[in-house]
DNA sequence: GTAGGGTTAG
């Protein structure tokens, strides 16, 4: 049979060239339509997805294919997003499907469909798919049912992920680690580690990718315990670390402040990608070692790997947080030249370069020549400038912009507030304080945490919830009077904190710094060090506490927020840009 | 022929 023995030719052809002649062969043969259906539909399939494949010839013998059968969609709808994850492509492909009716979707087509649908967070057409799924009775199939886990976890529905994920019987490593790269995407980290040690007690081995979800976890909680013990359970079990396992891992250890060791590991790394430098500048820069930064920068530009856009970003903050001016400017214009078109971040680094080396009128003027409207970042970013600086004028426009812009978000008025303290405006302030009370904006929700026992505590300003909160408010009660008596003045954020809690030293006790410092003290002994991380930034001034907690406790106590490292020793700082 | 993973401005 000739149609067999072509068949038989493309399952092992070893090249596209190969694949055309026999594509011709095909095509000038009077085979039978059917038969011409089948060996096209394979031609379809070698064409979009194996590694000499070609997109667009795909296509193109698709569209000559008399009746393409269902492999033959199924591949072409895969080899689109192969190409490029963003397309959307493979949607509509599905759609001439589901109109033509003919042939009918298989688990292939839904997991692919689905897989589409994650990459581009098409959250509706995703859950056509998932009605259909329901309907067709594929939804038992674990490659659908992971498929599913996954879409809704990349749109970011944990809810619904959770739910697709209680109802898979027989959960293998993917489907956990789906779970687990879900939650900890949306920085619920605890869920994710609950999840990990949940699925080792049902005897599923973890894997390097199940790590690199655990282990971003980690960094996002700045939980160094728990990475350590990770990355001590990696090598113990052997598992490969290949390169994105090294990455995460580099990228943990930088957010948990232990850059050399994450120097360390990114020595490891035989051949380093964007990826891998990237996360080795950014921790650099973080850690305010700009002139390191810019050194791997060198590295990389000499290892030939081409930088990208976040290459830049970690490169403009090294020289921001460096107080390198020129440098940031002359690699603002490298950029361009790399053909790297500017984000708004990249803009809001070059902004926050300027702020910080007092050049706030330039930082200005630079804004106005985005392509982007200025969103609150920016606007934050310059209001903090002008603080510094003490510029009235452009601080209020910043500030009205920003209370425009955000009118909801409580860290604006806390900011603007703050601002018109340092500059001594003091009925604006309490204009913005009064304005903040009558919108109804009651706490600012600030948010610091502390890892105890592999275990991450979470405090939100002015909440209560812990379950060892009674204990806590004691500590902070003992914290407040030792500050006191060790004749620690109230400092103007101080004060504005404490509006509506006038009693003595309560003034430590709303922050949610203080909170988790507190914690600490109750839950650990020295010589460990109190390692909490903030999530925001709103009061830089609230560290003179922090530094003085240290001093009576004897206590190391070393604070992360998103952009760098405050080591409280005697006052000694990690970080060059101090205050 | 199928599913899960790394870097991102204040």
């Amino acid at each position: 049979m000739e149609e067999e023995r072509i068949g038989y030719l493309i399952e092992k052809c070893p090249d596209t060239r190969v694949i055309r002649q026999i594509h011709a062969h095909v095509l000038t043969r009077l085979l039978p339509i059917s038969a011409v259906s089948f060996l096209l539909s394979k031609i379809v399939g070698f064409c979009a997805l194996s590694r000499h494949g070609d997109i667009n010839h795909a296509r193109k013998v698709f569209a000559q294919t008399p009746n393409p059968n269902i492999f033959s969609w199924n591949s072409l709808i895969r080899g689109y997003y192969l190409v490029g994850s963003q397309s959307k492509v493979p949607l509509f492909l599905y759609k001439e499907l589901v109109r033509k009716g003919y042939p009918s979707a298989n688990t292939f087509t839904l997991a692919f469909v689905l897989k589409a649908c994650s990459n581009i967070s098409a959250f509706d057409e995703g859950k056509q798919v998932h009605a259909r799924v329901f309907r067709s009775g594929f939804g038992s199939n674990q490659f659908v049912q992971t498929g599913l886990l996954n879409f809704y976890a990349k749109c970011e529905d944990i809810g619904l992920a959770e739910k697709v994920f209680d109802e898979i019987h027989e959960r293998n490593v993917i489907a956990w680690s789906t779970m687990i790269s879900g939650y900890a995407m949306i920085g619920l980290v605890n869920k994710a580690f609950g999840a990990f040690r949940e699925m080792q007690t049902s005897n599923v081995v973890p894997d390097k990718v199940t790590m690199v979800s655990v282990i971003s976890a980690c960094a996002m909680a700045g939980a160094l315990d728990i990475g350590r013990w990770i990355h001590a359970y990696i090598e113990k079990h052997m598992i490969e670390t290949d390169i994105m396992l090294s990455t995460a891992l580099v990228n943990m250890y930088a957010k948990c402040g232990c850059i050399e060791k994450a120097k360390e590991i990114f020595k490891g790394i035989p051949v380093k990608d964007h990826k891998a430098w990237s996360s080795m500048i950014v921790g650099l820069a973080v850690h305010g070692l700009a002139e390191e930064a810019l050194e791997a920068f060198s590295r990389m530009e000499e290892s030939k790997v081409t930088p990208s856009h976040v290459t830049f970003i970690g490169v403009l903050s090294a020289c921001a947080h460096g107080g390198l001016v020129s440098e940031g400017r002359r690699y603002w214009s490298s950029m361009i030249e790399l053909g790297i078109e500017p984000s708004i971040e990249h803009y809001g680094c070059m902004v926050d370069l300027l702020c910080r080396a007092s050049l706030v009128g330039e930082a200005c003027n630079f804004v106005q020549t985005m392509p982007f409207y200025p969103n609150p970042v920016i606007w934050r970013t310059l209001l903090i400038g002008c603080q510094k600086n003490k510029m009235l004028h452009k601080g209020e426009v910043a500030g009205e912009q920003l209370l425009a812009l955000e009118p909801s978000n409580p860290e604006n008025y806390i900011l603007l507030s703050n601002f018109y303290a340092s500059v001594a405006q003091w009925e604006k302030m309490s204009h913005v304080r009064k304005m903040m009370k009558e919108r109804g904006m009651k706490v600012v929700p600030g948010c610091a945490s502390i890892e105890i026992d592999g275990f991450v505590h979470e405090f939100v300003m002015g909440d209560w919830h812990h379950p060892e909160a009674k204990e806590i408010r004691q500590a902070l009660r003992v914290i407040a009077e030792r500050v006191s008596d060790a004749g620690y003045e109230p400092q103007v954020s101080d004060v504005l904190h404490n509006v509506g809690n006038e009693e003595k030293g309560i003034y430590l006790c709303e922050h949610s710094e203080r909170l988790a410092i507190a914690y600490g003290i109750l839950k650990t002994k020295a010589p460990v060090p109190i390692r909490i991380v903030k999530n925001l930034r709103v009061c830089i001034d609230c560290h003179e506490v922090t530094k003085i907690i240290s001093k009576i406790y004897e206590r190391e106590i070393i604070v992360r927020d998103r952009v760098r490292f405050h080591k409280f020793v005697d006052g000694t700082c990690s970080c060059k840009d101090y205050w």
